[in-house]
DNA sequence: GAGGCCATGTAAACTGTTACATGATTTG
DNA sequence: CAAATCATGTAACAGTTTACATGGCCTC
């Protein structure tokens, strides 16, 4: 995932090593991390297969490399961004690309959303499903803390639909979360 | 994670390697899948490093591995499960371990969901500065789409902190989910 | 001139996935 | 008797973290 979050991140600017670390912990650091170990070979991995444009630039004593992306990153990008939002993929990568999002048209980008809408709302089906089971045991409470883990995933696939439908719709962001919390 | 998780799949009884993946999938799967490619090795492993006992059983033609935890095995699980809840650990881990919480006795169990509903608590407060910052700007409608990522993870964070006092109080489950979702 | 930030990397280890390979048992 | 499920594994690859290593620039 971190291939696309670079590639994401270096069209507007072309960006150091350094500089795409920063962006990515203020901009995404909420649900995703990433290290220099990680980061800089592929950086070097992209740059060598196309996928960004290497400019080395002496800054006092140093010499710095910038990274912006290609067409053929550009494409690569695109193609990521437009693709598939099933469940396979895990919620960050979901995150990572909404954050994108307004790189794509209005139309995509809808049928994209509506696409994860559809493929959550499935899936807290089969949650329901479950949750009935288990409801109508005797014994629950044996098994509370286990079951809670059960409430917990339905709420977060709750809270994923509405937040769905509020961006499609591209409601007031703070009538998303609640007020006055804490 | 996945060593502690078979170390607290295997304490109730001995299982063989594709029980554990069963008892996974039905038991975390919502948030936690494991491959055989994992699965297997690291039950060898286990087992040779003494965390995890093994008995082969013939079955018809065929020779079952049973796997069950040992003394050595329970008290590394107990050490993981006491273990700091940290936001390091990602929100996987968290859940893994409320799922076994049973295991725990009270004080130290609500020691635990304490200090991660303060955990949650402090990084809710920087999101809400984030929020703030964001908020005063006057072109918030061009990051529509990223900002939208940031009131996703206000909103988990606040689903984070009702669920830990909700089950620290151990209210009833179905009251945390919204009720005639869909 | 010291401490903090900027900047680039490598090496070992760890964790896990995907695809392959094989064969027994059960169930309709 | 075919298909599904049970059952155990390996090999190649992918992705990432942690710790290490180095040194320049900026600000107080």
């Amino acid at each position: 995932m971190l291939n696309y979050i670079i590639l994401g991140m270096t069209r507007d600017a072309a960006l150091t090593g350094y500089d795409i670390k920063k962006h990515i912990k203020n901009g995404i650091g909420t649900f995703y991390k990433a290290s220099y170990g990680s980061l800089y070979p592929l950086l070097k991995k992209l740059a060598e297969e196309g996928y960004l444009i290497v400019s080395e630039r002496p800054y006092g004593n140093r010499q710095k490399k910038y990274y912006q992306i290609s067409a053929q990153g550009e494409s690569a990008f695109y193609q990521w961004l437009s693709a598939s939002m099933d469940l396979n993929n895990n919620i960050e990568n979901h995150l990572a690309k909404v954050y994108f999002f307004d790189r794509l048209p209005a139309d995509i980008r809808n049928r994209q959303l509506q696409e994860y809408e559809i493929n959550s709302i499935n899936y807290l089906r089969k949650l329901y499903v479950l949750e009935k089971d288990y409801a109508a045991m005797e014994n629950k409470e044996c098994f509370y803390y286990k079951l809670s883990t059960l409430y917990y995933g339905i709420r977060i696939l709750q809270d994923n639909i509405r937040w769905c439908r509020h961006i499609q719709k591209k409601m007031d962001l703070t009538d998303f979360i609640e007020e006055d919390f804490l």
